[in-house]
DNA sequence: ACCCGGGGGCG
DNA sequence: GCCCCCGGGTG
């Protein structure tokens, strides 16, 4: 297939709010976000960020569903061959609003651009989807600050709120993947794989329970299900 | 824990 | 060319 430019602000139009997605590499041949490892798309020259990925790459982010406190870009990991520091956390020094993709969110903030937004499965298990990567819909920037994080240094926070003004549809709590209004993208149509799973033990969780009791709520204690992915083609719906 | 990466930004 | 990155698989 032709990949869909990923460098638009708002929806990609084929696919629809809760739409899943196996992995990074599956949502870059998508177009709904521009790098495969990165959480930012959009750089400091665009008009905003078009893209960002939820999944837990900072311990500082806080998602709360319709408002989310986003973690900046930067030092998010050692250098290979670097020890780590020492500690529960991987942050290896304080982050800068200059970096390109938080300078891009903070234009965001300015202009109003809406941002995309995909939850991955190791972030907070009240919103994020148990296994892959789901498109959430857009939200605006509200606000842009340095805070203190949890290692000590400063951090890049940004805080979304999602659009309220755009007819989209409710933010998805699906969270199996075998819902039956779920739908899937495959770049080969209909087959059964394994989306990404869960793998932090250590991802938030505002309803006070371990994220393997709230795995076993859902799953029982059966293994993760591979998931019938089957290739969407109808635009968006916008009711 | 380690390694093995591709793609993108930037100089 | 070099560095960075909210990966991914393997052991």
């Amino acid at each position: 297939m032709v990949r869909p430019d990923p460098r638009l602000h708002g929806d990609i139009s084929q696919w629809p709010v809760g739409l899943l997605f196996a992995d990074r590499v599956d949502l870059y041949d998508a177009g709904v976000h521009g790098t495969k490892e990165s959480g930012i798309f959009g750089t400091k020259g665009d008009n905003g960020a078009f893209s960002i990925v939820l999944n837990a790459g900072y311990e500082d982010d806080d998602d709360r569903g319709d408002i989310i406190i986003y973690t900046g870009e930067g030092k998010g990991k050692p250098k290979p061959g670097q020890k780590p520091k020492p500690g529960a956390n991987t942050q290896q020094g304080p982050q800068d609003m200059n970096s390109s993709g938080n300078a891009a969110l903070q234009k965001n903030q300015t202009e109003r651009t809406p941002v995309r937004v995909i939850r991955g499965p190791d972030g907070n298990v009240k919103y994020s989807p148990l296994q892959g990567y789901r498109y959430d819909g857009l939200y605006y920037v509200e606000s842009s600050y340095m805070e203190e994080g949890k290692a000590g240094f400063k951090m890049c926070k940004f805080e979304l709120r999602r659009c309220d003004d755009l007819g989209q549809d409710p933010l998805p709590l699906h969270i199996t993947g075998q819902g039956p209004t779920d739908k899937y993208w495959s770049p080969d149509g209909p087959e059964t794989l394994a989306a990404k799973p869960r793998r932090n033990a250590n991802a938030s969780n505002t309803d006070g329970r371990t994220v393997q009791q709230r795995n076993k709520e859902i799953t029982g204690n059966k293994k993760l299900p591979k998931i019938s992915f089957r290739k969407v083609t109808e635009p968006a719906s916008r009711s």
